[in-house]
RNA sequence: CGGGGUGUAGCGCAGUUGGCAGCGCACCGCGUUUGGGACGCGGGGGUCGGCGGUUCAAGUCCGCCCACCCCGACCA
């Protein structure tokens, strides 16, 4: 922890995102370039996200499994645009226990392929459909400019890779997984996304077609926090994924991937922290309640810690409860210590607590006095049971509103153009790559997604003219 | 890969004409403090990025190398 004051969002969102992340202790450079290593605190957030997600993926049919890190380098190569999207970014191993290897080995940059070579010998007759594998996994790619959880060359993620019979069951999982990468990121993140599907140019490379939740960043840049792929028959026919269907004829499958990785914590950074430092929604956050003793002397000091000790037990079987019992601090440095590591809600208890049977709260979603309450003893953990929950959807209302207030709709190419300096633009797009190119040539923005929300009608493409049926959401990405 | 920059304590930095390697924060000890970032006193911590050269003497001058950062290009 650092005495000095934060670098406000306003004046460089950038060095303030960098600043939160080491001083809350989240997660600190590697001694390699690009590399990260993700604190214990910073991994509790993880925990606290593999967990929802998990729920999730079982209550759905799912199972976990782990693949090798390793992928022969042939592999990759039989998907073409597979390749042509990851052989720049891929670690190869060239050399094991001292020889060179008869086949390079790549480090997985994700493991479709893999995968794929598995289910074509795990996979006989329709009998086998769906297979609906997931794994939590690390993967690497040899990024070019790197920021922390945001683009590392190493990740940690969920890669689900299933299994259909039909094109429809295929789709169906498809937007099956993202509705609820939507319903993780809204109601336990508090992240407001726009669910979508990616251009062309933005799909995922091998997909038949891709999903994405779009999210906006403090600094009103986009961040795609989470993919679904609807990957056709093109890994199936590469890897001779086929099974036998009731009339007893050779079919291809239909396959599915989806991804959400460390990245998301990326998210939760900049779509909630402030000035004060980092501000955790109350259902992912790995501390939900810090309690600050507060006393002068030991005859206070005894008395205080008796009822701080009174309170953590009614609270513990409940809720994450943390006591800050350090010694040598001072209050004020504890109040600005834990709101920089974003914890929701803090319990002040000092001897004025004591003799009127009540603690002093503060919310860490309202900054200041204003976010403080007195809560009595009575009802305690009901009381808190509530304020969490308003914490949690205020903070979602909050960031819905800040979304909101920075969505324009531009008419023209020249609005389309400004618009998406300092906000994002939903306009009617031809679909064409053309137009997606010129509009990042001109501006750096791109296509965030085509939400599957459209207004219906048909309109003329902000870019070209040309008729259009549907809206894109431009805007520049992280 | 192109352009620019930086390497000195954990972090941020200073180091003059070549002459005992320093400051702030952090850390450790003791004491006083404690309801919004406390203070005093004492203390520990260094391959000055690396290798070589010049010199009585190099953090400082010269050469080579390495690493990292920023801006472009490229990308989740």
């Amino acid at each position: 922890m650092s005495n000095e004051k934060l670098t406000p969002q306003r004046e460089n969102f950038s060095e303030w995102y960098n600043q939160v992340i080491q001083r809350a202790e989240l997660a600190d450079y590697a001694p390699v370039r690009g590399c990260m290593v993700v604190r214990p605190y910073g991994w509790a957030i993880w925990e606290n996200i593999q967990s929802a997600l998990d729920r999730r993926f079982k209550e759905t049919g799912h199972v976990n499994a782990a693949f090798p890190m390793f992928i022969p380098m042939s592999f990759l190569e039989k998907e073409k645009e597979h390749v042509e999207g990851f052989s720049p970014e891929l670690a190869v191993v060239t050399i094991g226990g001292g020889e060179k290897l008869e086949e390079p080995l790549v480090v997985r940059p994700t493991s479709e392929t893999i995968i794929g070579y598995m289910y074509s010998k795990w996979i006989k007759s329709y009998r086998d459909l769906p297979v609906l594998i997931n794994q939590w996994a690390n993967v690497v790619r040899w990024e070019m400019r790197t920021r922390l959880f945001l683009r590392t060359l190493e990740f940690y993620w969920q890669e689900g890779h299933t299994a259909h019979a039909t094109a429809q069951e295929a789709e169906e999982e498809t937007r099956r997984m993202l509705d609820i990468y939507t319903d993780f990121a809204v109601n336990e993140a508090a992240v407001p996304v726009i669910p979508g599907r990616k251009s062309e140019t933005e799909k995922f490379a091998g997909a038949a077609r891709s999903y994405t939740i779009e999210a906006m960043m403090g600094d009103t840049k986009a961040l795609q926090a989470g993919t679904s792929h609807n990957l056709g028959q093109n890994f199936a026919r590469a890897f001779e994924i086929q099974y036998l269907d009731e009339n007893n004829q050779l079919q291809y499958c239909w396959t599915t991937s989806w991804g959400l990785s460390t990245r998301f914590i990326g998210a939760i950074i900049m779509t909630h922290g402030d000035d004060q430092g980092l501000i955790l929604p109350p259902r992912l956050a790995p501390i939900q309640i810090v309690i600050v003793p507060i006393f002068k002397n030991d005859a206070e000091a005894s008395q205080v810690m008796e009822m701080v000790e009174e309170v953590r037990a009614s609270l513990a079987g409940r809720f994450r409860v943390r006591v800050d019992d350090r010694e040598g601090m001072t209050p004020g440095f504890k109040f600005n210590d834990w709101e920089m590591r974003g914890v929701p809600l803090r319990l002040e208890i000092g001897p004025k607590d004591v003799e009127k049977r009540s603690v002093m709260a503060a919310r860490r979603d309202i900054p200041g006095r204003e976010g403080k309450t007195i809560l009595p003893l009575e009802g305690l953990a009901e009381t808190i049971d509530s304020l969490l929950a308003q914490i949690q959807s205020a903070l979602l209302q909050r960031a819905t509103a800040f979304r909101d207030a920075h969505i324009l709709q531009p008419e023209s190419y020249a609005e389309l153009c400004s618009a998406v300096e300092g906000s994002w633009a939903l306009a009617w797009w031809c679909g064409s790559s053309e137009c997606e190119a010129r509009l990042k040539d001109d501006t750096r923005a791109t296509t965030r997604c085509i939400p599957l929300d459209q207004p219906g009608g048909e309109g003329r493409c902000c870019i070209c003219g040309a008729p259009a049926r549907e809206k894109a959401y431009f805007a520049k990405a992280y």
